[in-house]
DNA sequence: TCCCGCTATTTCCATTTATACATAACGGAA
DNA sequence: TTCCGTTATGTATAAATGGAAATAGCGGGA
């Protein structure tokens, strides 16, 4: 699958502790596939990345917070798949809220960061 | 060089233009260091990475930038170094207050989402 | 003229990271 | 019992990243 480039200039958000991000804006994107989808594997197959990198990531969220972000099912009717759990929801939800928040009017200090970019990264056009 | 690794959660921002990180943590850390110790190589010694790893750091900040962030000097009777241009001073500046703002207290939402980090993640104590 | 430490750049190599592929288990349906 | 698509995991390979080292140029001082 092609990857897929945001081009304006964008700020990105991410929760670090120790050497593992335990949330940003991939991990993310992946738990918003994931719930959307109903597995992890239409979600990678959705974002073009493997099998193996989605569990990987999600085993890192797993390790570094509360509890478990998705829950999963092996076979079955449905042949198996993965929803949030409602942990899993507020995570998102929260990340969500702090992005939104970051990229609000009600940070100046935004804009004045944008404005210092060369023209050809269109910060606003 | 010992790699130092924060111990504690914490958020990083970074402004990131098409596939390209335009500033973020380290190369905050690095200008701030350059301004510091008046050269990249000596910035480099005294964070542990490469001249050209340094080097490479700053052409990308130079490039999406309106400006660039350091004027450089070879030769002379100080035998070169590096130094901030005014417009890299506000870069930083920048930067560094847009830090401060999404750590500061009026961030409730940036202690909502430490607070569903596993206890071994150590939100507060 | 030579010397110095720095900038700037290239080449080569080690490390890291990600992908592709293979495999086993799962559990309901046919 | 066989079949299905998924989860979960290992292995081998490819791609990307980063570092070490070499090289050239700079320009003032000795």
């Amino acid at each position: 699958m092609t990857r897929t480039h945001h081009q304006h200039p964008r700020f990105q958000l991410r929760l670090v502790s120790g050497k593992d991000v335990v949330i940003g804006p991939g991990k993310a994107d992946l738990l918003d596939a994931i719930g959307r989808t109903g597995s992890i594997s239409s979600a990678t197959r959705e974002m073009g990345l493997s099998y193996k990198k989605a569990w990987q990531l999600i085993n890192t969220m797993n390790e570094h917070f509360a509890a478990p972000v998705i829950a999963t099912v092996s076979g079955g009717s449905q042949r198996g798949g993965a929803e949030l759990t409602d942990f899993g929801h507020r995570v998102l939800e929260q990340y969500r809220a702090l992005q939104t928040r970051l990229t609000a009017e009600n940070a100046p200090e935004t804009q004045a960061l944008l404005n210092l970019l060369a023209p050809s990264d269109a910060p606003d056009p």
